[in-house]
DNA sequence: CTGAAAGCGCTTACAG
DNA sequence: CTGAAAGCGCTTACAG
């Protein structure tokens, strides 16, 4: 069953360069007791072997793997894509990995998940996922720490980094009041989604206290097709909306090209579309769509700091970090006159 | 420096179930001479202590890691972040899983990518990037078996998997051809790359055979910027094109984008754009992108599959594969008459 | 079918 | 600074 050809061991280092095999290891430990002399000579005859130490025989030492476990439910959402390849190129030069996994559906139980823990994750990265109160609890008394990033929980020990979900839907509810519009609308994702009730209530909650009377909502579940969906639903409508608030660019996509092409409105003169997240495309233009940006190379950073520090230090609280954004202004919602 | 809560091992199931460590493992592996009643026994304990087995520990009794390097280049690329998903989800309930690697440059040495083989990796996929000699020949070294999607090596002991360019990009020159067109374009990648240079030649061949005797051609690095400047020097160009083939949808976005905006041209009247891959969003009405199709579960599919077939036989040779797709005709080509 | 024991390739006190 | 030895949590011949 063994391979024909072996990996060379510490073992065949040391023999090769007449030393013990805890020099070897010494040697390739950063910050370890050996002479210059020692390393320089290991060194040597490791690079002459094609030696590469076996991190799964360095972890099963020092119970630490080296791996972050990395949820993801959909990469076909161009953010979650874009914050996964932030994720995986600031951790390029580290030693730290991803190890990934698609979460499908969010229900409590999910084996998939379930095999994380037996990877020795040292840290646990859920994104566009909701952690099951069970999973959260498994690594919690596996000592690994969660970060969550963009979704809310009420578990106690699961660190939190969202965008300004609060802030963000004021400013955006003022910037279309601003220029003129009268019927709003809000196109959310999933309807239990703590982050999407956020958006939401922030939305409403401050459109209301302006005087607006009423702001209908629909919910596209985050994809293409359920937000093409929502919109229609809202433009058939007795009273159609002349401002909609799209919770991703991902549906505002789908909500302009319902717009234009199913109800031949004009954008932004008959109707304004705003977005959040302001991923790469938001700026094409096709759909030269306004929206309120959240950095995904900051979520990403923010992640990666909460999983050092906590691998640092275990014991260390869970934290609940707010990235701030910006909104940006494109084409596709009317301007306030200056 | 011990985490206060220690995960329960073998040893502690033991234990507690009354039994020796050994029958613990036999519980835990799948076709072990164990009696029903002794598993039932192991499980039931393991359970009330949440033992999960240790695969850092498998893995350096067995000398396999379930671990399967994925190195990609960028996940903003719908396409790659497509198939990315589709390895992931079709791994899922899986025992393997996959270690993501982020290769940016495509340079000979890649120090990131070289940390690869301290993961003890069962198997190497690398999708958008070129694998360098280095590091197959290292894998190789290592018995680790190597699968590249939709890249060509000359390296003897890399597998392969791809679309159809040839056929395609012959399918697409008669569409074009059968449509009236007479000036073409072809839209690259980067230019070295084998797989570019073969939808290109074949593209440019086909069309001389029909009489066509210049394509112009320009290279769009495989991103969007990239892309939309390629395409702004074509259309600036005497001879304007009135069809352009792209050789990804990603790039074929951004071509649409400045055929229609910044040059004002109605597409198909003036101009016809054909992608290549029919990502997701190529259906969306803002680009309705008439395509050739290269389905990623199949590519995905296939890819698993080789590796598999090289794990359970590591002695096996390389393979090459072709994943056959069709013309996918939206609205962004003229269509022949009938 | 079951158990005792050696071994996988490292790290890390412990002596020297 | 260096080496010999124990141990990390598994698997797997080897006896019984």
């Amino acid at each position: 069953m063994k391979q024909g050809i072996s990996t060379p061991t510490e073992a065949d280092v040391a023999k090769r360069a007449g030393v013990s095999q805890s020099a070897v290891s010494r040697a390739f430990t950063p910050g370890a007791s050996v002479s210059d002399r020692m390393r320089r000579k290991v060194l040597k005859a490791a690079d002459e072997l094609g030696y590469h130490p076996n991190l799964m025989a360095r972890s099963l030492a020092t119970s630490q793997s080296n791996i972050i476990g990395l949820a993801v439910s959909s990469l076909d959402n161009p953010f979650y894509a874009h914050v996964v390849q932030e994720l995986s190129e600031q951790l390029r030069l580290t030693e730290r990995h991803l190890l990934l996994f698609t979460a499908k559906s969010e229900t409590e139980i999910d084996p998939a998940l379930e095999r994380v823990l037996s990877f020795q994750i040292d840290a646990l990265i859920l994104t566009a996922t909701i952690a099951s109160r069970a999973l959260a609890e498994q690594c919690h008394r596996a000592g690994i720490p969660v970060v969550q990033i963009n979704r809310e929980t009420k578990l106690p020990r699961v660190s939190t980094i969202r965008g300004e979900n609060v802030r963000a839907s004021q400013r955006i509810a003022d910037f279309l009041l601003a220029g003129g519009h009268k019927r709003f609308a809000y196109v959310g994702g999933t309807e239990g989604s703590s982050v999407g009730r956020e958006r939401r209530d922030a939305f409403t909650k401050h459109l209301r206290k302006r005087g607006v009377k009423s702001v209908s909502v629909a919910y596209g579940d985050y994809t293409f097709e359920g937000a093409a969906a929502a919109t229609r639903q809202l433009l058939g409508a007795a009273e159609r909306p002349d401002a909609i608030f799209c919770a991703s660019d991902y549906m505002a996509f789908a909500t302009l090209d319902v717009v234009k092409r199913e109800f031949g409105l004009s954008v932004p003169e008959d109707i304004s579309v705003i977005g959040f997240d302001d991923v790469p495309q938001a700026g094409n233009p096709a759909y030269d769509l306004t929206t309120y940006s959240q950095p995904a190379s900051s979520l990403a950073a923010a992640a990666i700091e909460i999983v050092n520090k906590s691998i640092a230090n275990p014991r260390s609280r869970a934290r609940h970090v707010e990235i701030p954004g910006e909104l940006i202004i494109r084409g596709s919602a009317r301007r306030p006159p200056l």
